[in-house]
DNA sequence: CCTGGCGCTTGATTTCCGTCAAGTCGACAT
DNA sequence: ATGTCGACTTGACGGAAATCAAGCGCCAGG
């Protein structure tokens, strides 16, 4: 299978987990029917309500999750990079795409076929603990999303979307932004101005920029202690 | 098996897809780890973050879902009557629960064995479609949550929270409120007092009181209108 | 070097909504 | 009836964020 096209580009993915669940035979049948698709910047490649015929592994570029109209104001929930999926919950359970994916820049993605996968979901169980695996960690993200935009400050979204880039527990530490600002604000559901006004508040617990696109946190631990501030004053609310 | 306690419980649910999708061998192993639960109003049944080893069909009552810290501010996502699940995706992926759940009046739940669940799962495909579609089928609902949210005023979350509560396509119509002011505003992301001041602006549109727990609406197409005005003004961005 | 465009920042103003606080309405029991 | 309690409404106020509108910094192209 070494000149195969569609297996060679995703003979870099053949450790994802998806084709580890699936096994070699496996594999080898979805990737039957796969294709590669390029989408350039700003391309939608699945829109919300439409039927999963397909679902999509990201191989290169970053895509946008969005829900609601794409005119009006589309509200990213999530940017996933390449090794992530896209679809899978639609595909597998043989309904509507519950979102919209559109491509932030020009993207590689490999799109696979869900009746296929549909079949050979009859037949393996582990890759239905892996589907409802999948499906379970983002509907928690959705959910830790929609607590944060309903409980907490701009301020706050802002600093824990900070801590998030960054592995220091504690201490300084120094951050890349991953893309534009403005699709940071739309995902922390606000505007450019309010991220730029909230990354302004924060200059008082030790953020400062440093370059474009860098941030340098003076103090991990207090940032922390301002997100749980106010927003969770009690309990061990920890996570989810 | 008529004068086991919890099966003559269940014998009015044996018509519920859960049930028919088992099968009746199915339904039998299922019940033999099964128990019939109270919850008097205000029980905290599941909570968000725990190891999930059980899943609830509700029997009687009401129960809330929610999400984040229920001591500051619990968000209600969903408030859920007799025949729905609580927990079942969280109980197959072997996933804690995604959410809480609270009853709001004094319930009644029948507690299923989340790991007999899981056995049958990998005998039988169509479960797995069941509780597949289930979860999707939630994720869609609190995506049009979440897009409500950040998209619409609170006169257009009320507006749009009536038209669900009517079949009616448009002409004049009258809805009743299935529970407490409260629960509502809670629902839709807003406090009492918000959620009053917007029934109030919408009597502009047609929209009355009439009589506790009544409203009457003037014409529903005009309702319709406001609501997808200003926040979704182009395509067919119908569903999910 | 200048210039135009674009992403980002900043300021002024408005709107929406949460909070606090008082009032009204209706149900139910004495 | 009458009183009381809880749910609901209404008003006044403040804060957070959206909006409108400049201003700034960086980079590509002339």
């Amino acid at each position: 299978m070494g000149h195969d096209p569609i297996v060679s580009h995703a003979v870099r993915w053949r450790r994802h987990m998806l084709f580890q669940v699936l096994g070699e035979a496996g594999t080898h049948e979805l990737l039957g029917h796969a294709e590669v698709v390029d989408a350039p910047a700003g391309t939608t490649v699945v829109s919300q309500g439409a039927p999963a015929e397909h679902f999509y592994l990201v191989l290169d570029g970053r895509m946008r999750l969005q829900v609601g109209d794409d005119c009006a104001g589309p509200s990213t929930l999530d940017v996933l990079g390449p090794g992530e999926l896209i679809g899978q919950g639609a595909a597998a359970g043989g309904q509507p795409y519950a979102m919209s994916a559109e491509s932030l820049e020009d993207s590689r993605l490999l799109r696979l076929d869900a009746a296929t996968f549909r079949r050979m979901l009859e037949e393996r169980f582990e890759l239905t603990a892996f589907v409802l695996a999948t499906i379970s960690r983002r509907l928690c993200g959705l959910m830790r999303h929609l607590t944060a935009l309903k409980m907490k400050t701009g301020g706050q979204r802002v600093a824990d979307y900070l801590l998030g880039l960054t592995d220091a527990a504690e201490g300084p530490a120094e951050v890349r932004l991953p893309y534009d600002k403005r699709i940071i604000a739309e995902t922390l559901g606000m505007r450019p101005e309010t991220f730029s006004r909230a990354l302004g508040k924060l200059r008082g617990l030790g953020v400062c920029r440093a370059g474009t696109a860098r941030i340098r946190l003076a103090d991990v631990g207090r940032l922390r202690d301002y997100c749980h501030l106010e927003a969770a004053e009690g309990r061990d609310a920890r996570d989810a």
